[in-house]
DNA sequence: CGCGATTTGTGCACATCTTCACAAGCGCCT
DNA sequence: AGGCGCTTGTGAAGATGTGCACAAATCGCG
């Protein structure tokens, strides 16, 4: 709305001509449904039903049919969906037809795990640079990268175009990072320092705490311990039911 | 619904006696208040007002009351939440007042850093062992700690309870170390290899995948490319309207 | 002691997400 | 060609989550 620093082909996009306005509960699951079908492709499955498709992605089948329903009606009743098909929508929705470049600041513990990940080029995304603030860490070679300060992102910025940041810092240094990042046209970040980011509209920040997690688990294995504590409670007529430990965005009880 | 709670049992004021059956959306908010309250004690607050603590979180100040209200009334009126009341609290809730040990299997790239994170053991949580399936990295020494044969498993658990395992293995290893820990009793995985785990049931799993976040926030950048790169469709009424862009967990446009 | 300023806790309406159940469509077999 | 079994796509209902707006409660002060 404000600020449309757009990188330098504009062309026109030969895919998807419709915003198709996703819910974010699909989004956010369309990733796990194309790390499955790599998988069956990898196989040599040609097509898939949403069973079989839903069973590897680990979601219920109604739900990955109306997931796919969004994007548009690809499948063939009675048959199922064509695995390649499906793959290319997807990429084509989640715009990994292009590479994205991600800038990578922060190369400490955590920083430099990141940098070793071959998850991030093997699904379509290059790290282009590492920066840290430590002089100390400057010049270091990673992966066939060299650690940069910080400093230097907006020169780099402008050699290639950056469209996601990643901050790996401890957490006080976190918001100086995104605004800098932000300062260069950077309009996604994935912060994974424990702290809320601020940023102008228009920018998206997704928060990955590893902390959090275990945080989120010990509650579950908390009240685990406390039901398996209580034999009877005076309470009401229903015990134990076994459907209903299930939780948000965590599987559980995928039967063999 | 409304479970009262009786102060009149004299002499037992230990921790939260009843099972708040939380929703999981506030669950999974409560670590965050928690590090944000840690802060704010830190910074000498002795107590905050909802619109003070979820502005530190990142959240809506209703929805901060509205979560809170859940474990009870904590609060004073007029006043606000005493700092270090919700922290005990939020910690009773969340199972953090036992030390929780962690077992961690690979110790790869990633699992070498999660194994030197120190955000683990500032928040209560221990790591208890570490191993590995591959030979050439056991007797490897991360943080004082020796990498084990993931066959040692079995010997470990028995001398320490743990209570959460976090695989950190590639993929194709990960379904059998999920198994073992399973084996072993532990009821609660964090998951970072990119795959499904199956899981007998009153298991909790929670993934994340590093790529996945990497890919959500492709397509978001390829959504505000397209709005950019389009101004005006011919088609239907509604073209961009500007309010449509947060997402579920993600922090948005935070102004100054 | 009462009053106003302030802040919590919550009922209610709205939005989003999930799940069920079934009609419509497709291919195969006879 | 026609029927039959299988699978998709979707309307509707239910569950869950969110945000507003306000009554109830508390403190400080005159």
């Amino acid at each position: 709305m404000s600020q449309h620093r757009h990188p330098g082909a504009p062309g026109r996009t030969g895919a998807v001509p419709t915003l198709p306005d996703l819910p974010e509960a699909t989004v956010a699951r369309l990733p796990e449904y194309l790390r499955a079908l790599h998988a069956l492709a990898q196989a040599g499955h040609e097509t898939v039903s949403s069973e079989g498709l839903a069973n590897a992605a680990g979601v219920n089948s109604a739900k990955l049919r109306k997931d796919l329903s969004h994007l548009g009606s690809y499948g063939t009743r009675g048959v199922g969906y064509d695995v390649a098909l499906l793959i290319d929508q997807i990429e084509s929705v989640l715009g990994l037809t292009q590479c994205r470049s991600v800038a990578l600041v922060g190369v400490g513990n955590l920083g430099h795990a990141l940098a070793g990940y071959d998850g991030f080029a093997s699904r379509g995304f290059r790290i282009a640079a590492l920066f840290d603030a430590d002089r100390a860490r400057i010049g270091e070679e990673i992966n066939g990268l060299v650690v940069q300060h910080v400093d230097e992102l907006p020169r780099v910025a402008a050699e290639e175009s950056i469209s996601i940041g990643v901050i790996a810092t401890p957490a006080p240094a976190a918001q100086a990072v995104a605004d800098q990042l932000v300062a260069v046209g950077v309009t996604g970040i994935l912060n994974f320092a424990p702290c809320v980011l601020s940023v102008p509209e228009g920018v998206d920040v997704r928060k990955v705490d590893l902390a959090i997690e275990l945080q989120i688990l010990s509650f579950h294995e908390h009240r685990k311990a406390s039901l398996t504590a209580l034999p009877a409670t005076g309470g009401s007529g229903l015990t134990a039911l076994p459907g209903g430990l299930a939780a948000t965005d965590t599987q559980e009880a995928i039967g063999t």
